[in-house]
This record gives structure tokens, C-alpha cells and sequence, in this order.
DNA sequence: TCATAATCAATCAAATTCATTCACAGAGGA
DNA sequence: TCCTCTGTGAATGAATTTGATTGATTATGA
């Protein structure tokens, strides 16, 4: 890499901007500010430039290039924001779960944290689309039924038409449910069709349906309709979501619990 | 691995991290607190994060990778004992095996041999009632079909009645089975009914039916009838099986692979 | 079973990094 | 010349990350 000795151009310096990241895979923004010679503020600036266009990820410090395999998108840092919040919300499911009952448990992060939480409750049906959450409980808990179907890598879940077949042969006094993004409008959405199939055959089959969701899921909608209002019970979310949007919910009918 | 004394960036821990785990199978924080020149509350932090992701799985004390199951000793004793006959067993198997097959995958440590063989086959389909054999190829590898069904924990099987609606809903090129024991007289014999059944179920479904079990099972019989020999059409096993047995076997009608 | 030691989660304070605002400099146009 | 516009650097308070401390929880061995 030369060493400029003089003021580059903006476009100049993005251009040995991409090059640095993409060598380096990681760098902090005290490097480049030397290496480019100009201030972290214009530094950050041109950051946030490139990560808009879809070049780089900044991440606090410094800067990752996205073809490098320390840019990890798929879960970890949506989920680490909200973690807390997850078990917060588990715990709140608790709650509903009564002796004796047979329950579905969904795919996503927040109903994992609830299948932790049953690790070794044992006067209990689990039925799950979930492998993630199969294995959790794999080893001691509740019974534990699979609902069969085509392992969708993305989510870890069984989904498709298959899903059907054992759905319909049971019976689900409570359906603890994730979803992508829920809006007041669109009701609960999620990025694949034949994830959104099962949902809807889930919530069509259970007695009361319980959507847990952070607030970071509040307003968003995603491709794939999985389900409107009139079929969800209970949503359990946190305290940082909409008074707004609370409101509309509550006059939809659902019973709205804030962990 | 780049040496800075310069503090790394988290991103960079979380890559290191990832490899360490991934290689020594399981560690403790304290260690990786030296490695990586962290606190423990940081390494936490991080570790949190990454079980999170899905990437490892926390203990008390430390981290193991989600790959290496040493959770289950039990099953891993079983798998040490005549490990090299049946990973010898599973690359026979691999013969029979075509592009564009679709194939089912039993239950027990020699077909989960040749699931591990599969990661990286994608022009196949596998059917599977095996939590193991699906955990095995939930990263990559094949498309990926869980059959439905109540979990047996002993065998981290999906069995019973449920079991039954996938299966008949789909056409089996090829069934590779597992087995307690078997003999001439008495066919394929299982510890429980309900295991019995999936079995039998998937062994009418199928064109044809490969049982893998290493010599260890010859002349053992079981509480419960899992298949006669005219369902089954090839046997693959090792060379110390009874030649006596093996002489029945190939009268009755079946080709038998000695690995 | 209990006691002990190790490990953990939660909280706080310090340090670092960040976003925002402002002022300044130079380029180009009227 | 004056004005505006753009890009830059500096300064501020806000936000994030980190390591230390605490009391609680969990494993281990008698």
C-alpha cells in the first residue's frame, strides 16, 4: 500500500479505503485515520459512507470488510442487542404454561430462551417445528414431539406442506410463537412462505395463540404473511415498544403483557 | 493468528474464539482469557454472544463447540467401542448410494457414520427420524427431511404413530437401517415397540432396504420385531461375523457385504 | 446430605469510541 | 468582491465497551 504524502480526494481515499479493509479483513479506525492521514471524524464519516453503500460493516472501533469471515450476520448481533430482553420475555410465557399442558413451541431466538426455561419441567407436552429448541430438550424436560418436515437451514426449523400432516392430528392447548416483524396493519410477518405456512396451520390448530417479540420486531413487516390479529391471543414484548402502537393491539383484542 | 499488542477488535476475539472452541472441543475461560488477553466478564460477554449465534454452546466453566457432542457420554462409550467397523460399515454404504437419491437415514451410531459421511453431498435428498443424523447435517450438506414423531430419548429417534403420516406421503429409494440385533430365525430385533414400528413403517416404504450393523448384533435377539428378511435387501457388516449366519442370510435372499 | 470452592450474573466506574454541532477553508458562480 | 456549497477538523456530551466488585448460584467432594 503507498503512503500518500498528500491530500488525497474523497473518492481517492474511498477507493484505498476498500482496499485496506478488504486486505485486512478487520482494522480500527485509528489505523486508517494514519495510514489516509485525516481526522476520525472524516474518518467516520467516510465509514459510514461505505457501509451504506454495502461495502463494509463498521463495528465499534474500527471496521470489517463483508466478504471477510468475521462478518457474522446471521444472528449475532440482532440477537445481542436484545438478549436480555429475550429471557425477559420467556420468562413472562412461563406464566401461561399450566400442568399437563401440550404446547407448541415456534422457531426464533426468543421461544429458544423459553425451551430453556423447560429444561426440567416434566408434566409437560412440547410439540416443535424447532430443532434448535428439540435439541435443547433433547437430553431431560417434557415429552417432546417433532413435527416433521424440510429443515429449513436458515431458521433450523421443519417447514413445507409436510408440516401439516402431524399438525392436524393434534391437539395444542397453547402455541408460543416467533415471528420476523409484527405491525398493527399486517399483523405478523416472516421472510419465507413456507415458514409462514406452518405458523398459520400452527395458529389455526391451537387453543390460544402467544406471540412473543421484542420491540425490535414492532412496525416491521416482512415478505410473508404469517397470520393476522383475530388469531393471536397474547403478544409478550418488552416496555420499549410503541404506546401506539400498544394501543391499536389492544383494541384488536390482544391481551398485551410488557416484561 | 496476526500477533498485535494492539487490542483487538471484537469481532476479531469473536473469530479467534470460534476457532479455538471449534478445535480443542471444549474449553475453559479461564484459558481463553489468557489466550485472547480479556477479562472474564468480557469473555462472558462474548461467549453469550456467540451461544447466541448458535456457534457454541456454553457450560459451567467454559465453552464446548456445538459439533463435538460430549454431552451425550452414554452414546459416545457406544460409539468408541467398535468405532473403526462401523465408520468402515458407513463408507461401504456410500456405495449404494446415487446422485439425486433420496434416501432414509435410521437411527443408531453406524448410520450416523455415514450421515457424517454426507456433509457434503447436496444433489440428495435424506429422510431422517434421527435427531443426530439431523444435527449432523443441519449446517450444510443435503436437503434435509425430518419425518415426524414423539422423541425416544434413549435413541434421539423420532418413533411412533406419528411417524407413520410423513413417511407414507413420501417415496424412498433407498433406507439405510440400524438395528439392536439380528439373526436368521428372528430378523431385525429392537428394545421398543414403538422404534419397532417406525421401522417396519419405513421398511414397506422403501425400494429398497440396507441394514448396517457391525458383527457385534449377529445371532442378538430383542424384545421387539423391527422386519423380516424379505423386506430387507442387503446387509453390510464386517468380516467377523459367523459364517454360518452368513451362509442363511445369502439362502434366504440377501446380498451381503462384508466391509 | 452438607460444606467448600469455583463460577456466574449484575452492577458500577473508567476508558474508549461515537455522533453531533460548530467553525473554518477553499472552490466555483454571480 | 461576495456568497454559497462542500469537505474538513475540533469540541462536546452521549453511548458503548471493558474490567473490577459484589452477592448469588452452581459444581464437587467428603
Amino acid at each position: 500500500m503507498p503512503v500518500l504524502d498528500q491530500k488525497a480526494l474523497a473518492p481517492q481515499r474511498w477507493d484505498n479505503l476498500r482496499t485496506l479493509i478488504r486486505e485486512r479483513g478487520v482494522i480500527r479506525i485509528e489505523d486508517l485515520c494514519r495510514q489516509l492521514k485525516v481526522s476520525p471524524a472524516t474518518m467516520r464519516r467516510d465509514l459510514d459512507q461505505l457501509e451504506e453503500s454495502g461495502a463494509i460493516r463498521r463495528v465499534h472501533g474500527g471496521a470489517v470488510s463483508v466478504e471477510s469471515r468475521l462478518e457474522e450476520p446471521l444472528f449475532a448481533d440482532k440477537a445481542s442487542l436484545a438478549a436480555r430482553e429475550k429471557r425477559r420475555i420467556a420468562g413472562a410465557a412461563l406464566t401461561f404454561i399450566e400442568p399437563d399442558d401440550t404446547i407448541y413451541l415456534d422457531g426464533g431466538s426468543t421461544v429458544l430462551e423459553l425451551a430453556r426455561l423447560l429444561r426440567d419441567r416434566t408434566n409437560l407436552t412440547v410439540v416443535t417445528n424447532s430443532l434448535r429448541a428439540a435439541h435443547e430438550l433433547s437430553g431431560r424436560g417434557p415429552r417432546l414431539i417433532l413435527i416433521g418436515g424440510e429443515l429449513r437451514r436458515l431458521s433450523q426449523t421443519m417447514v413445507g406442506p409436510l408440516t401439516r400432516l402431524v399438525l392436524h392430528e393434534l391437539h395444542l392447548d397453547k402455541a408460543f410463537m416467533g415471528t420476523i416483524g409484527f405491525s398493527a396493519k399486517e399483523g405478523l410477518t416472516t421472510t419465507d412462505p413456507s415458514e409462514a405456512f406452518t405458523k398459520e396451520t400452527v395458529m389455526g390448530q391451537a387453543r390460544q395463540v402467544i406471540v412473543l417479540a421484542d420491540s425490535s420486531k414492532a412496525g416491521k413487516v416482512s415478505f410473508a404473511s404469517a397470520g393476522r390479529w383475530n388469531n393471536v391471543h397474547v403478544l409478550i414484548t418488552d416496555k420499549h415498544v410503541n404506546k401506539d402502537l400498544s394501543k391499536q393491539l389492544i383494541k384488536k383484542g390482544i391481551k398485551l403483557v410488557r416484561a
